[in-house]
DNA sequence: ATTGATTATGTAACTGGTTACGCAATATAA
DNA sequence: TTATATTGCGTAACCAGTTACATAATCAAT
């Protein structure tokens, strides 16, 4: 079976749980060797309730990590087997107390035994071993409690994903998508307003012949999103960032990243000291991604739009 | 959750099988994420019949290390899917040919990438990580196969157990547990003779006062196992080990080798040169024993023991 | 006092594996 | 040749967990 060095770690799913089994199945022999009628599956359930008080179902759940119906299964094993007493809470009647008959306090006793010896055959492995497996469970745990596996296959399908999309100078041939594009976002969350439709019938009038810029991203070589740095007749934000439009069957790439990114840097290249934006609030996505590339919120300026309840500024020099 | 810092490396078990869940659930996630539709528990079925020839429903198994009926069923539910086709060997009946379909083989290009991303990230957790799990897992496969952790622990048990045996001179009021302990294995496995009959109603006469020993083994102070050192009237075996018998509740306490030790001790120190038993080979347990202790098999000497089929000796300066 | 939300728990059905078993095809040996 | 053993594989039942759902008790807010 050296099919786990053939695929190598995307398998370790498959891997961790054969070796799992391995383990929980001498487990149970384990208790057998020292005579002690319980199953290993319940030995966190009795473990808990072991070290004093009484619990109730879903505290114990909650403290060895279990669904409340695995324990309550456990734990109807267990009084089947007269380890374990059930009681009602005189106080709250949902509530039913566990806790140790006088059988599973005679094994309590005679279990310590076995702990140790498990303890110190675990310790002979490790002594064995030069990589801790326990230690790197802890820090796997730790680790995927951060970011998720699937999160971060998101990100590398993302960066490989963007490595796709390819940023362009605005042409006429684009001049179809980029109306598409931003009147496929305006009309879908908010309505189309006066100055969209001039902005977006004469890109060349409005943007490009006025010191503006326009971006395209390509994905196989179709236009995905669009973005315009626009030269604005105001003393204070001479450049804005605008049009920003991203195709939703594009999301995942970074298009919009890339774009902000093409427009900023075009900006900065042309003197630019810093840049205006106008967007809503409503727009998570997209006020995150400002945020992440260093814009923030400033005072209300006059705006042509009535959507635009949020303006932002990132300072280039 | 602090319940496996609580009940330390004994919960090995649990926590592992946590941690395969966490992993094996992000898993199908990462499926849907690349519009792939096939179950993670088909992966290694599919990785093996992607690799190239058909292959038999047991030869899957055998190199994913699954059983057959695992197999057999993702199979049947692949067919369903239309990624996989069955097809019965025309040289031998029973065995199904399975291989991948056209459908399927489509999914080898398109799943590509998400290896390559599923071995990125991973590759980032273990960057980040300062124990290698993965290696980690290996190396304990790797030390589980040479002795299972049952073992490890029934070793663990034995060693316990044996502290607490204490090996005694022989006095008189243990010549009823002397006899009986003997007569207990000698009739449970051949049957009484002449010979046994003296050495055992006479210890005195026939072994202390002729210059030998006998040593009881106590656990609880309850006498559970003997064995004597007999002085002989042999100019090659002056000495030898004889009446070695173990109370067979007794077991996994390492009784004969603490007794044979003992006898093996006096030997020397009384300046014998080597010692000498006689045994019968159907006693396994007994003669791995003595093979461990050096003990080697040698010619046929003359015994009044009908049972003794083989005799060794250990050199003991 | 009533109504709606929350909490504690049990039951049912599912999941991804296992072992046990049985049947048919093939191999082996008398 | 014929009886017997072995092999390949499917079905059934089990196992240790899960999620989904139902129900009853309690809490919270009007």
């Amino acid at each position: 079976m050296n099919f786990f060095d053939k695929v190598g770690t995307v398998a370790i799913g498959s891997r961790l749980r054969m070796l799992t089994e391995k383990i929980t199945e001498d487990a149970s022999h384990i208790y057998e060797l020292y005579n002690i009628d319980m199953q290993p599956k319940w030995f966190p359930v009795f473990y808990v309730i072991s070290q004093g008080e009484e619990k109730t179902v879903t505290e114990i759940a909650k403290e060895i990590g279990h669904s409340h119906p695995s324990v309550s299964k456990i734990i109807s094993e267990m009084v089947a087997k007269g380890l374990v007493t059930e009681k009602k809470d005189k106080a709250d009647g949902r509530r039913n107390m566990i806790s140790l008959s006088k059988k599973g306090k005679e094994i309590t006793v005679r279990i310590k035994d076995q702990y140790t010896d498990i303890e110190s055959a675990i310790g002979g492995i490790t002594k064995q071993a030069t990589h801790d497996l326990w230690k790197a469970i802890e820090e796997w745990e730790f680790i995927l409690e951060q970011q998720s596996l699937l999160n971060r296959v998101k990100d590398q399908l993302k960066i490989r994903e963007s490595k796709k999309v390819q940023i362009v100078d605005y042409q006429p041939q684009y001049s179809a998508a980029y109306k598409a594009l931003n009147e496929e976002w305006i009309s879908k969350y908010f309505k189309m307003e006066e100055a969209d439709y001039k902005a977006l019938d004469n890109p060349e009038e409005y943007i490009l012949n006025n010191g503006g810029y326009i971006y395209v991203a390509l994905y196989n070589k179709q236009p995905i999103g669009v973005c315009a740095l626009i030269r604005r007749d105001d003393p204070e934000y001479e450049y804005e960032l605008a049009k920003m439009a991203v195709s939703p069957i594009a999301q995942g790439k970074s298009v919009g990243l890339l774009l902000a990114q093409a427009v900023i840097d075009k900006a900065r290249a042309i003197g630019a000291a810093k840049l205006y934006l106008e967007s809503n609030t409503s727009l998570k996505p997209a006020i995150n991604l400002y945020h992440k590339l260093g814009f923030n919120k400033v005072a209300g300026r006059a705006t042509p739009y009535e959507r635009a309840n949020i303006q932002m500024e990132l300072l280039l020099s």
